[in-house]
DNA sequence: TATGAATGAGCGTTCATTCAT
DNA sequence: AATGAATGAACGCTCATTCAT
């Protein structure tokens, strides 16, 4: 009960730094200001993680492997490829997006954070090539059925391109909302899609 | 004269700032850090800028100027919309990310600085109109002539999934460069704005 | 008892700011000098005070309550108007001035401060309000028991006549000590206010 | 006329600390920003005076020479010893007060300063002497003319306490204005100075 | 005389981290 | 597990002063 307690207070801290991080920003997400929003001490945080980046470390692993278990969710629920795509697409755009803005924010915030902090950039890339792969092992799948016409483009920098859209309206999600109609981001990455792998739908 | 070196050593201010930023981020890239770099003293920094913020304000608006500036070059050149559109993205995946990625990092962190500063979200996301205006109006004209079909979508949602793919790019490139395989990122955003306006051409 | 020991550090942080501002006036004493007059360091004052100046609002707070304090015990020991009136001048200018050198260069640094700082300025100003009724009262007890002649004047503009000498006479102790012969003060000041007040004693 | 230039700039330089130091204190009077009230440059005046305490010492002297002209001006035309009183008085505070709060707020900020910075402890306690000894002055004439009885104090004790007086009318007057109803500071003073060497007036 | 760029020491403040309790 | 006082390095910034022009 004591380890159950220990990792309470662990995630209770993780969400501190979400909310924390994406009012202010990692710098100005002080150990200070984490433990109040957690109703903590500073003290305790570090007995509970080593040092402050500790704390970002396992928010992102956590972030990432939410992520990855909503995807698998989604997609294996779905049997032929281009559904599972669109699946996927909804799954970050049509609900995550908009659903959490908060965790869109602190996304950001992490992949800005990614660029120097060796640690973030591991756990950062690894999530990117995690969902990469797995669109990637879809248009593959597609591919092998028919599905797709992927002949002129490789299916690695296909996905390259849908994860970089996906990734790119958080960006712009997060720094400039109004920019976006209102819904119109899985559909239009959709249709991108479409164009992108060579073959069209009734959705 | 005297005007004309100040101008400069604000010029090499901001060059020092990308610098900086590019390598250890914002919050790291301190006015101590980022006068060595320039080769200054740090109260001489704060004799040219009121505050550190102002450099990163004036650099942002140099940067947004240099981009606006050379997408005019690079798509006045063009007659038809295609061909101003392919143009576009060359001029931001094929040219400007792989041949700068220290700016393509500086941006990228001033995309997330832009998530709390007030003053930089307002240069960041201006810039982001600009393009997608820019992006938008060769849309309209492209729809006017024939040349796309864009009736299920609103021409402001094409600009914006074309804007957060380029965005997108720019992230990944900064965080996961490897995820892209070299010289792919134009090609795949063509096919997918072929995708998005319903058309496609010989490229 | 950590409350306790916190507000044990807060009064030696006082302490400090007293002896430094004395020594060295308001802008001089800076963070790190009255760190090392009571031994502690400059995060530490920090982190028991908001700012330096939260550390002056305190310090003056104090100040006008032991006046106070001492203005009441040694002003209500006495029956008549007369007498309470010498043990107010006594309280200020025979035992304050020449026991405390140190608490009237501060109270007159204060002053300053007070002339520029809103904060400091409420404090203070407020501190010669209370002082000023503490007076005015008197006055009015006297004149009500035919003990004074106020009637040229009004019992406020005496009080604030009796004030503005106290207030001198700290300032010139502070600056020009050698200008007032030895334990004259509280005595020349008693004739003046026989004067201002139309009676006279056997003191 | 270079010299009669020069003279000039020093006095302009010497308006602007006034004005700079009653509005934001010594401290916050910075050389820059004493130069832009002066519409000079910082440089400037470093050329004209040798530091910023310099300017200070001779503000201070001209203030000082100021008030005692004044003083000799007003006292000189009477000829009895307590109409020069009573003008030595309305002097100070009836006129001087009143008409210039600027230069009253900068002279109790000078007399703070004064409690550090020899230099000016040495002017500032100087006019003190001077005003102090007119003070005196006038009294050893009329008590000589059997005009006051000064028996029981010392003329110096005396006119310490006058001085103390006037003094602390500026600092209440600097800090605390509404403390003292308007135009009655001369009359309180003057009723004092009657107490305090034993006449009374028609006045 | 006059400018304003440049210096560099010093300021108030922040904050991750440690540690006695 | 938990507290919160304490540390000390580092930060952005200010400013009197200098100096080449």
């Amino acid at each position: 009960m004591g380890q159950k307690k220990s990792e309470q207070r662990r995630e209770e801290i993780l969400d501190a730094l979400l909310a924390t991080m994406a009012e202010r920003g990692y710098a100005k997400a002080t150990i200070a200001r984490i433990a109040e929003q957690a109703g903590l001490t500073s003290g305790l945080l570090h007995y509970h993680f080593q040092s402050k980046q500790a704390i970002l470390v396992a928010l992102t692993e956590r972030m990432v492997e939410a992520q990855v278990a909503m995807l698998h969710r989604e997609v294996s629920g779905k049997e032929q490829a281009p559904d599972k795509l669109r699946a996927l697409i909804d799954a970050f755009l049509a609900v995550g997006a908009s659903a959490n803005p908060e965790a869109v924010a602190a996304w950001v915030t992490i992949g800005a954070e990614a660029i120097r902090q060796p640690e973030i950039n591991e756990q950062f890339s690894h999530a990117l090539h995690v969902f990469g792969e797995e669109i990637q092992t879809i248009i593959d799948l597609g591919v092998a059925a028919g599905d797709f016409d992927a002949a002129p483009m490789s299916s690695a920098a296909a996905a390259a391109a849908i994860l970089a859209t996906i990734q790119g309206y958080f960006t712009v999600a997060a720094t400039a909302r109004d920019l976006i109609p209102r819904g119109t981001a899985a559909d239009a990455t959709w249709r991108m899609v479409q164009g992108l792998l060579g073959f069209s739908s009734a959705d």
